[in-house]
RNA sequence: GGACCGGUAGUUCAGCUGGUUAGAAUGCCGGCCUGUCACGCCGGAGGUCGCGGGUUCGAGUCCCGUCCGGUCCGCCA
């Protein structure tokens, strides 16, 4: 047991003699001083060798940075009047009596110090770069919210159970990882992409009150806040609905936050409706920390003769919009096809804008390509309805209301970190009243929006088959600053039910007792009514941090490729290792 | 699968319309300095300009390809 850690050496120690180890942060010497500032995960604490000991200062003489050292020494308080006024390293120092050299090291790639290094050199140097104070107290705030999660669900009853981590591959969702099996050859094992069909299983088990903080899988591409693997606070209930659910997880989130952060949410999260959510914020994870909406204007263009808004506001698919941009009229012509050129990603063709020049003078007041295609009433109800002001800016998005709802959600969080409209608050809030399914163009048929084992809001599976795309789940999602923390729902405990929603979504009977037989199965034997949810663990403490990346709250990421630079992992097998599992790589076929 | 940004000393970057020996800061090494903490001063070492090809009298700079890192779209039930 170490005696002390640098950040606990404090006045209470003064004149004591104890024991540091640390890493050398910085060695520098002055005159005949040798001073070496001490580092490890609690803080930094400056060691003070002077010269009456040869044989000491001759060995910190030779201490380079990040040699890892034991040092002995006694604790005094600095006069702070006879040296430096601002002491980095504090009031107090030690004074090295003894020292042992624990490990050399050689010169570090980068300075722990420099914030601006390239994150491959990062990650290569991972063990390293989590030497940085900055990433130790990531990892320390990651482990305070583990911590805190574990204790509020054991104190509420919920029990951590395991699930498996090879399991059945499941072809809906994401792409799987695949795991060959030696002892069935020719025969695979996925890694999960989450426990969500043993958690069901475990409520029809009688575990009534799950948790887990679990490691998921899904192979997919990645992104900022998207890794191949990362952990989900999964949680299920047996007996509790929406409601519940929904209680006990805010409530949690609440306490985290107030334990944590010493942060006060909302005693009560707004709830918004999907429909609603898309309307006025064209995501499903509106960031209510911007204030700027999306303001229908399409039932304004009966008389326009302007295609470009006539042809959307007409079309049942389509939809017309206006966004305010406060202040914006400032934006110079390149900065607005900046932003044209964004929408452009989500499909949008264009962007017509207008500037408010002088809101009282009219259409002279207004500069714009546009205004010559709209009548003088119609701008009048824009500006109205739009709440607009003199030197405001009007961006329109004009279009199949998908794109026009993605585009312009998207353009809308852009303005507001641009523009420095992002209020400096925590906005939590759950989005309710998800649809249970949506068309998929391509294919040319219904996807679960949830997940297949989401329960719709009827109780009729009649009446889900009547009418698909009109139907509601029981899902819900917890969103904090435009950031999915996590959802869930209320699932199917019918096997009726069950067999139906396959079947909307176009999964054979065959296909549903291949691939989710045990499913079914387990339905019959009692399955009490159960629901739950999973928050992103990487995602909220992402958060919490302040990180821009989820691989900055993560010890170990892999980069965009899904490699890991520091054990050049993925890599070739041996030979005698895929002959054990029967498989051979083909040589890679090039492209025709 | 696609769009965009980047890759030049250990690190972070500069390097203009192509033109002598590719620079700075920091780090590293050596010396000096009696209390420093971004210490200071003097000196030194350190570069296949990601890789391959092309254009050119001449390429870090222009063109093509490729690899790597990043942001985003698609994808992520």
């Amino acid at each position: 047991m170490r005696s002390h850690y640098c950040g606990q050496v404090d006045e209470t120690l003064v004149d004591q003699e104890i024991e540091l180890c640390g890493w050398v942060n910085r060695r520098r010497d002055h005159g005949g001083v040798i001073f070496i500032d001490l580092r490890d995960r609690e803080g930094l604490v400056q060691v003070v060798f002077d010269p009456d000991k040869p044989e000491i200062f001759a060995l910190a003489e030779r201490v380079r940075n990040e040699y890892v050292l034991k040092v002995k020494g006694r604790v005094r308080l600095r006069d702070e009047a006879a040296f430096n006024a601002n002491l980095k390293s504090g009031k107090i120092e030690l004074l090295g009596l003894e020292l042992e050299v624990l490990n050399t090291a050689e010169t570090p790639p980068f300075q722990l110090d420099d914030v601006g290094v390239n994150e491959d050199i990062r990650l290569k140097y991972r063990y390293i770069d989590l030497r940085r104070d900055e990433m130790q107290q990531r990892m320390r705030m990651r482990s305070k919210v583990t911590s805190f999660v574990r204790r509020y669900m054991e104190d509420n009853g919920f029990w951590d159970i395991e699930t498996p981590m090879l399991t059945k591959a499941t072809p809906e969702g994401a792409r799987d990882y695949l795991v060959p099996s030696r002892t069935h050859q020719g025969e695979f094992f996925a890694l999960p992409q989450s426990p969500q069909l043993f958690k069901q299983l475990l409520m029809m088990s009688g575990m009534d009150r799950y948790y887990q903080i679990v490691r998921c899988f899904r192979d997919e591409d990645l992104r900022a806040d998207r890794q191949p693997e990362f952990t989900q606070i999964d949680i299920e209930t047996s007996f509790l609905d929406e409601a519940g659910v929904m209680e006990i997880t805010e409530n949690m989130i609440r306490d985290l936050f107030a334990h944590v952060l010493e942060v006060a949410l909302p005693s009560e999260f707004p709830r918004m409706t999907y429909e609603e959510a898309m309307n006025r914020y064209g995501s499903d994870k509106p960031d209510l920390r911007i204030d700027m909406e999306l303001v229908d204007i399409g039932d304004l263009m009966d008389n326009v003769e302007f295609k470009v808004f006539s042809g959307p506001a007409k079309d049942p698919k389509g939809r017309l919009v206006v966004l305010r941009v406060p202040g914006g009229a400032k934006l110079s012509r390149k900065e607005i096809d900046g932003h044209t050129e964004y929408v452009g990603r989500y499909g949008a063709k264009g962007l017509a804008w207008i500037k408010v020049n002088d809101v009282a003078a009219g259409r002279e007041g207004l500069q714009s390509p546009i205004v010559k295609f709209l009548p003088d009433e119609v701008l009048d109800e824009i500006i109205k309805r739009s709440g607009t002001e003199t030197g405001d800016l009007l961006f329109f998005g004009a279009g199949d209301a998908k794109m026009v709802n993605e585009s312009m959600g998207a353009l809308r969080v852009k303005l507001g970190h641009d523009l420095d409209l992002v209020s400096r608050e925590w906005k939590p809030l759950w989005v309710i009243d998800f649809p249970m399914f949506e068309w998929n163009e391509r294919e040319e048929r219904w996807d679960a929006l949830h997940h297949p084992f989401t329960a719709p809001n009827s109780e009729d599976p009649a009446v889900l088959e009547a009418n698909p795309g009109e139907s509601l789940s029981r899902a819900y999602d917890m969103v904090l600053n435009g950031c999915e923390l996590g959802g869930g729902s209320v699932r199917i405990h019918s096997v009726d039910m069950q067999q139906k929603v396959f079947e909307v979504l176009g999964i054979s009977d065959e296909e549903a007792s291949e691939k989710f037989g045990f499913l079914l199965e387990a339905l019959k034997y009692g399955c009490p009514p159960h629901a739950g949810l999973a928050f992103g663990l990487d995602r909220m403490v992402m958060l919490m941090t302040g990180a821009s990346s989820i691989r900055d709250v993560m010890a170990f990421p892999k980069t965009q490729t899904a490699a890991c630079p520091l054990t050049s992992a993925p890599s070739e097998v041996s030979a005698a290792q895929l002959k054990e599992l029967n498989i051979r790589i083909r040589k890679p076929v090039a492209d025709s």
